[in-house]
DNA sequence: ATTTTTAATATTTTCGAGATTTTTATATAA
DNA sequence: TTATATAAAAATCTCGAAAATATTAAAAAT
């Protein structure tokens, strides 16, 4: 999108972070006044966001908020893990040294949040800064695989997927784990190890994929 | 998308198959007297199209048709090894007999019609109808993968891909190497041969990689 | 002749109101 | 009471015109 609207922004970083229910209703008319433009301009970004499937639109229904589903999670999930391992390993091949340098950066400052989070009896204002470092050390994975069109599917991808977990991220009941397992993808990632990185991309959402009958096609078992 | 809008699908058709050039522009207030409706509509529709990246939209500059585009074809290529494969696969485990049948038959009448392409001086006026019957081929190829999410994401990397080359396809300078492909194809899938199923849905597609620097990650040498 | 300003034209964007449809509430009949 | 029909309210959808912005053409200055 050449856009990159103002209020099509802050909706959607709404959508993806726990402002609304799963379910809610979301009137143009209403937003109108919030965002003070009219009906038809909050309508315009509505569709957009729908075509970004982090809307849902019905004819003469109106917009809402998605609801939560288990099977829309799991979906998201293998399909993080497609694009993920696949922009993962590419990465590996042609990021060099800078590529290297902002995972590991990218990692540290998701690493040092984690652990502050970890500590803490009451994280809930470190929310916001987690989702943000969250989705850059994801993007960063892969942000040297070369295809733009690729990161762009796997920004659709993970926004859905962050709005299907916006609720249940906010406990941090995984997140012990998840440091571990950030660490383990860098380390694979620094070393080069393909098979390695698209395996602990595969566990690091794993978690996600309970509960269902089909297993990912491509399941690599290295290690 | 819940909507299917009459104009929504009636423009994504004329993108996707040759109506329009490559850049050019797409001005509302010409295809508002077309379709008999507003220009706010048509503006409507046209977002929710870049957003399906099927119209290149710029802040105060309006909507295009995107350029043509080589690194993109290559990526959308990719991105359909990616998806067609692994769709294809998982339909191979679950998609049982029915799955069979459909794929047969979506084979047959592509088979058909491409054989009468083949035979033909000018097919021009059979353009339409292969672009209808290869998409179907495809889509089921990938129809009893599980996945609503997956098969989603591949119709917006098909008709992406479709968009690119909706000049170049005219031709059918390929056709006689596509039917053969097209056969291999069905016959891996119906064997239920994984790994030569997605060797046969990347040799299928190679011929858009030509030119490029890197390869796919996940290339499999099966056969 | 070339660049810069200024004016005229064309395009994009926003808006609020009217038309249509759905939802809710009320009344009537089985 | 339950179901159906009717009326009122609320929401969605469409529209054409006004406001803002960009593009082109003409005039002035270098």
């Amino acid at each position: 999108m050449e856009s990159e609207n103002k209020i099509y922004r802050e909706l959607k970083k709404r959508l993806t972070t726990d402002t609304y229910d799963h379910g809610q209703k979301l009137r143009a008319e209403v937003l109108r006044e919030e965002f003070g433009c009219s009906a038809s301009t909050v309508r315009e970004i509505l569709f957009r966001l729908s075509s970004d499937g982090l809307v849902h639109f019905m004819d003469q229904k109106g917009f809402r908020v998605p609801e939560l589903s288990p099977t829309k999670l799991i979906e998201l999930t293998h399909l993080r893990i497609l694009l993920e391992s696949e922009g993962a390993v590419l990465s590996i091949r042609q990021g060099g040294v800078a590529w290297e340098a902002s995972l590991t950066a990218a990692h540290h400052k998701l690493s040092h949040l984690e652990k502050r989070i970890h500590a803490r009896e009451d994280p809930t204002d470190l929310v916001d800064l987690w989702f943000t470092s969250e989705k850059e050390f994801h993007q960063t994975l892969i942000s040297a695989c070369g295809s733009t069109t690729l990161k762009a599917m796997h920004s659709l991808i993970y926004a859905q997927f962050r709005q299907q977990l916006m609720k249940a991220d906010r406990k941090f009941d995984f997140i012990s784990n998840n440091i571990q397992q950030h660490s383990d993808i860098l380390e694979a990632a620094l070393a080069a190890n393909e098979a390695l990185t698209r395996k602990r991309v595969h566990d690091h959402l794993a978690r996600h994929l309970t509960g269902q009958t089909a297993t990912l096609a491509s399941e690599s078992d290295a290690e």
